[in-house]
DNA sequence: CGATATTGCTGAGGTTACCTCAACATGAGG
DNA sequence: CCTCATGTTGAGGTAACCTCAGCAATATCG
């Protein structure tokens, strides 16, 4: 397989895979990248936008947004930063915490659905290939 | 690496890939999906919009668009299916087919570059484990 | 042959997940 | 206190999809 065709292959596999993780979280009406912030924040505790955004590796803008979402469905809520009076900090509701497990486990039996076509070596390998090409080419 | 970790690394990757596409094709002011679907008819030369769906995977109304960005780039005309009234091919224009190879070579420069982190072991590994995923879990 | 179902395409309108740019407030250093 | 850097957000934009409904033409079946 050339590189062309493992262009074609990773963009088809990726849309798949955000196909399954939607539907995986549709019992909680989240989207991927809102369920994505849920889990890094429940994972490092309260953080700035601007640290989230990097810990999802965007725009510290977008970061903007998809609090905004979790702040609309009760899962989040913004503090002003006592440490810094320009910053505020991210912090889960109750309501947040308490369904960021879930969510958690949702997402982990949806990417171990997806991922089940491969053998346990084989998933191993690819995160190998995976995490070298998000270092190194990125 | 748990399959959420998985499912992480996927997207960044997969995000960081979309970005190298793009710079990699400014010159010609194409999107990576116009580039697709130009590669796509340049391998199989005229086809119907829902035909050339089903080869990128995507839904026909979404072809329809593609193929106006195209059409309007003057890389692909509409032209009647004499086979089937209902029908329309798209072929590529005089300038589409021109600067088809222009395009796969650059593509395929973007992916080497992208994939040049990976040896060519790993890359084969790569697209071997894509492919799977993209059969089984389709 | 005529009614009905099916197929092929596209208009309208929506969504997700980003982006940049510029404004604004606060904080830090000379 | 003046300037520069930092943190956040409003405004506005983009790519790449999606569904749903409608229209035209063809296929099918009694």
């Amino acid at each position: 397989m050339d590189d062309e065709g493992l262009l074609e292959a990773f963009f088809a596999v990726s849309r798949q895979l955000r196909h399954r993780t939607r539907e995986a979280l549709e019992p909680w009406e989240l989207t991927p990248s809102q369920a994505r912030a849920v889990s890094v924040l429940s994972r490092h505790g309260d953080l700035r936008p601007g640290t989230l955004a990097e810990h999802l590796r965007i725009a510290p803008r977008s970061a903007t947004e998809i609090v905004d979402d979790l702040q609309a469905a009760g899962l989040a809520e913004r503090h002003p930063d006592p440490a810094d009076r320009r910053a505020v900090l991210v912090m889960l509701t109750d309501e947040g915490i308490r369904i960021s497990r879930n969510i958690r486990n949702a997402r982990q039996a949806a990417g171990e659905r997806f991922f089940a076509a491969l053998s346990p070596d084989d998933r191993a390998e690819l995160g190998r290939l995976l995490r070298r090409l998000r270092e190194d080419a990125g």
